[in-house]
DNA sequence: TCGCGATGTATCGGAACGATATATCTGGGT
DNA sequence: ACCCAGATATATCGTTCCGATACATCGCGA
């Protein structure tokens, strides 16, 4: 099972959940509102919409939608959400397991928090904050490892990714906090 | 041109400067070390490996090097920069092109740093600056165009990853302000 | 002495993406 | 009134890339 594949099919029915959208601005929304998918092309894009649309999660709205301008050509489909995709959806947002803790993944899950129960959010922060922490081990570990044959920007890269890190997971513990406020 | 094989190249290259590894320990380092490369497959390195033993710029190292533990058998293969190695290093490394502000470019470069001149130091940092700076500005675009529709989780993904970004541009500034003085 | 996790080299098929082709619409400059 | 550059929009394909996997040895604790 292609996991990057099916992390574009999952971010492409959370965005079609909020409205209608065709291809285009589908791509700009996933190069900005979410993390991942800074670069992605239309040669991941393209096929990912014809194989949902092939599953019935997806369907080519009919009329009425309309975007900003219309002309006389046929071109610009719209596409939109369909009660499987819906469905769909909601299974892939409700289950969390260590592969929603890869850096891609989380930010997928994360945007579409409003649409996951509460201890979904909860066990996804957790473990993305244990992943990290991970990261964190190993990247000390090695610095402490290669501390002589080190100069000062080497050291300084490390150093500042380690900071980066440190900076997410207090992020984390923040976001856990409010999480366990809002479940008591 | 083959733009991440070339990168890796260059990856490889910088740290057999340092001294002479093997394919296993040169992996760890590209994982650790570099912030790139925190995935890179063998599937990646051992081809890289033998395409620049063809180009003539690695050789196997004969004898003497030792790894932390010796055998019997023929395995290990230790590898160690040739002279046109190091001088196609030092090409790489003094070049600052466009090319060199994407997020795996920058880090492997700025690993470097130690052997690259101050002038092209300099060039390096502005251009990922520049470069942050118009990422930036698509973000912010983007959360005033998209105000309304965005629920609080969207917003916080949105409003953290712009704090990155703008604390990645600070850091920066600090490094050009330093290098600056090193100039003078 | 058994076995398991780390060390180490190597390959391959399928997934992903950059580059590119095509066409229309729109706004601003002259 | 006209033009054209750039945004909008869909689509494909060859090349590159990498995850999964195979294989073998080594060091070490139970």
């Amino acid at each position: 099972m292609s996991r990057r594949a099916d992390l574009l099919d999952f971010a492409v029915l959370g965005l079609l959940h909020e409205t209608p959208m065709h291809g285009y601005e589908l791509r700009k929304r996933l190069n900005t509102a979410l993390g991942a998918f800074r670069a992605l092309s239309y040669g991941s894009l393209y096929p990912c919409l014809r194989e949902l649309l092939g599953k019935g999660w997806i369907r080519e709205a009919t009329g009425a939608v309309e975007g900003p301008a219309r002309g006389s050509t046929r071109a610009r489909i719209v596409y939109e959400l369909t009660a499987d995709g819906k469905e769909r959806f909601q299974t892939m947002a409700d289950k969390a397991g260590p592969a929603s803790w890869g850096d891609e993944e989380f930010d997928v899950h994360f945007a579409f928090f409003a649409r996951t129960p509460t201890e979904v959010r909860l066990r996804i922060l957790e473990g993305r904050r244990s992943r990290l922490e991970e990261r964190l081990a190993i990247i000390r570990e090695a610095s402490v490892r290669n501390r002589e044959r080190m100069d000062n920007y080497t050291a300084a890269l490390q150093r500042h990714g380690e900071e980066s890190t440190e900076r997410e997971v207090r992020w984390l513990e923040e976001l856990i906090t409010a999480e366990r406020k809002i479940r008591s």
